[in-house]
DNA sequence: TATTGTTATACTCTATAACTATA
DNA sequence: TATAGTTATAGAGTATAACAATA
């Protein structure tokens, strides 16, 4: 048997989304092996960049994590010295997060990595498609 | 800090994927909770189903799957009694699986349960751009 | 030599439950 | 009561490496 056709298996949206995601992950992951950051440890670094301060309810939020799995990732970056936390003045409950500048040179190194990564994503797209693909997207996670 | 704006974030493709993929398992797994079936469990019995006699490597190949991963996938359908093993007559080294009759009943179910699911996501799009949708993902993976 | 199945192992992501401190 | 952080734990998915049997 060469080949599985997989038939009514491709009228599967869910699917079709799985391994979009899947093969973009898998190249994400092959990109950035020397920097040793995953997808969702650079997008943790690049909001605490844009917002210096953040709580991890806010990571978790805009994240659509768990506040467990927010725990998980903030402290292994924690561990690194990509990141350092201190007391909230607003809210004791809360804790305000910042870059430390070690993260901050490697998010600089991330984000022009993360350029070219979106590059061989993108290529596949002209500028219409691509504003369609992402408007579409969101309407599934919004 | 009540919310926080994504701000350039939003403009990674690879992340409004990943988020979109990750609200559609998660009702997935809200979905097939009473079935106990995950997404790649459901495809792999769908495939076993169309295809009675295929080979681990068959399965890998048509959903993405390392040869491990499948083993494992495998493994648990085999074990609740939905798939059997059977030597393959062509090629010594494949194994070739077919549902058990346990396993067609729950396929069953289970395509009831998908096509429910699928209904909650497409509920989203037109006709029109459930195609264009559908093209520029399979553009990604293919 | 290459492929198929197998096992061992490990890492990421995700989530639930229960606890403490604060609001 | 509700929220924020924490910890322990578990399951799903993914992948690499190494091995035996077969092609």
């Amino acid at each position: 048997m060469a080949r599985i056709a997989r038939g009514p298996l491709d009228t599967i949206l869910g699917l079709r989304l799985r391994r979009a995601n899947g093969a973009v992950q898998r190249h994400f992951g092959e990109h950035f092996a020397d920097l040793g950051l995953t997808q969702k440890q650079v997008s943790v670094l690049w909001l605490t960049g844009d917002h210096p301060g953040l709580a991890q309810t806010d990571l978790a939020a805009a994240l659509d994590m768990d506040r467990a799995t927010t725990m998980a990732l903030v402290h292994a970056l924690e561990k690194r010295g990509l990141m350092t936390r201190a007391p909230a003045l607003s809210d004791r409950r809360k804790i305000a997060f910042s870059l430390t500048s070690q993260g901050s040179i490697l998010l600089d190194k991330a984000k022009a990595a993360v350029d070219e990564h979106e590059d061989w994503l993108k290529r596949r797209f002209d500028a219409a498609e691509l504003a369609t693909l992402e408007e579409l997207l969101a309407r599934i996670y919004r």
